[in-house]
RNA sequence: GGCCAGGUAGCUCAGUCGGUAGAGCAGAGGACUGAAAAUCCUCGUGUCGGCGGUUCGAUUCCGUCCCUGGCCA
């Protein structure tokens, strides 16, 4: 039996979060976060963590799981995912999932191919192979181990030419065919897809506002406080939105003042990003969140009175 | 009011010895399977301030007007 799944996506500040609250209030629901920064215990102001009040009315999950220097990614999300996802459904309530992490979303409703993890002394070896040959000598050896591979991946981009040869060094197959295997075929769920949308001059207002707000509640404090308690600034989720930019200010790089108009930048532009990978899902559909509440309402109702499971 | 310097892409500016123009930034579009708030790719037509004049042809030269900044009254 398909599982019922209502999911609340969209660009950061679109307004996600309240929407998410109001129908979990509406219909017993809790709420699953699909956020890639969210998991980190510690990064509250950045990465606009549900506040005290919110907590005490709507339980929320996949919030605070590591540590800074621990490992996350997105199959310890999805299967993190699935326990909270578990846990919710059989305590009677619905799953509410809300956040703006396509791939994780995409990862909890379709799967991922059971592939390797990370490979860190593989990792090592690249980077010195790198070091000595150059990037272009790494996308020359995934032509030969995986054509298909290195015809769909940029020679610029590092990362996928890692991970791609990750893959096929630790199983002997190349990623193409594990991927055109998988084909994110795996289901289990039946989802309404919630898309938050506003005029591209609106969003981008509030994401300045924002930031703004950020940083007078003491986003500066906060990193601070996490470089006090012995965490590297470069650690990479304090590469992150908001907390990249406050070390290039701690570290005399940029001004404050400087630092904060790159932050309100890079979030636009990460918001452009996030559209760009929703907008190629036929299977969203989209409102406004501030103005088409009661249509987002009626879609709900619909859609829990005619999923199987209820 | 006078003198000087400017008015060219959303912004800052370059340039055209007369053949309707190009950089940076901002922005837009796209890709995405264990770093995804990451990583990577692609994209620059705009009455060259208005109106006249010279010219085959003016954004470029000339005149005039308007606007902005500075200096002098």
């Amino acid at each position: 039996m398909e599982r019922p799944l209502i999911v609340i996506l969209g660009p950061t500040g679109v307004g996600k979060s309240q929407v998410a609250e109001e129908v979990a209030l509406r219909v017993d629901g809790e709420i699953l976060s699909a956020d890639s920064q969210q998991v980190y215990r510690g990064l509250d102001i950045g990465t606009g963590k549900p506040g005290a009040e919110s907590k005490q009315k709507i339980r929320h999950h996949l919030i605070d799981l590591v540590d800074l220097d621990e490992e996350f990614n997105v199959a310890m999300f999805r299967a993190s995912a699935l326990e909270a996802e578990g846990d919710v459904r059989s305590r009677g309530k619905k799953v509410i999932v809300c956040g703006g992490t396509g791939l994780y979303i995409k990862a909890l409703l379709h799967g991922l191919f059971s592939g390797p993890g990370r490979a860190d002394e593989f990792r090592k070896s690249l980077g010195k192979a790198e070091e000595e040959l150059g990037l272009s000598h790494l996308f020359e050896r995934l032509k030969q181990v995986d054509p298909d591979a290195a015809a769909s991946i940029h020679p610029n981009d590092r990362q996928r030419i890692f991970r791609a040869l990750e893959v096929f060094s630790q199983t002997g197959k190349g990623m193409s065919r594990w991927q055109e295997e998988h084909g994110f075929k795996e289901s289990g769920f039946e989802s309404l897809k919630v898309g938050l949308n506003r005029d591209r001059k609106e969003l981008y207002a509030l994401i300045d506002r924002r930031c703004d707000e950020m940083m007078a509640i003491g986003l500066v404090e906060e990193v601070k406080a996490l470089a006090a308690r012995g965490y590297s600034l470069d650690l990479k989720p304090l590469q992150s939105l908001g907390y990249r930019h406050v070390g290039l200010y701690l570290r005399g790089k940029k001004s404050q003042e400087e630092a904060l108009a790159l932050m309100k930048r890079d979030t636009r532009r990460l918001a452009k990003r996030q559209l760009t990978w929703f907008r190629s899902d036929p299977e969203i559909r989209w409102f406004h969140p501030e103005t088409e509440r009661n249509e987002i309402s009626e879609a709900v109702r619909n859609f829990l009175s005619t999923s199987h499971d209820s």
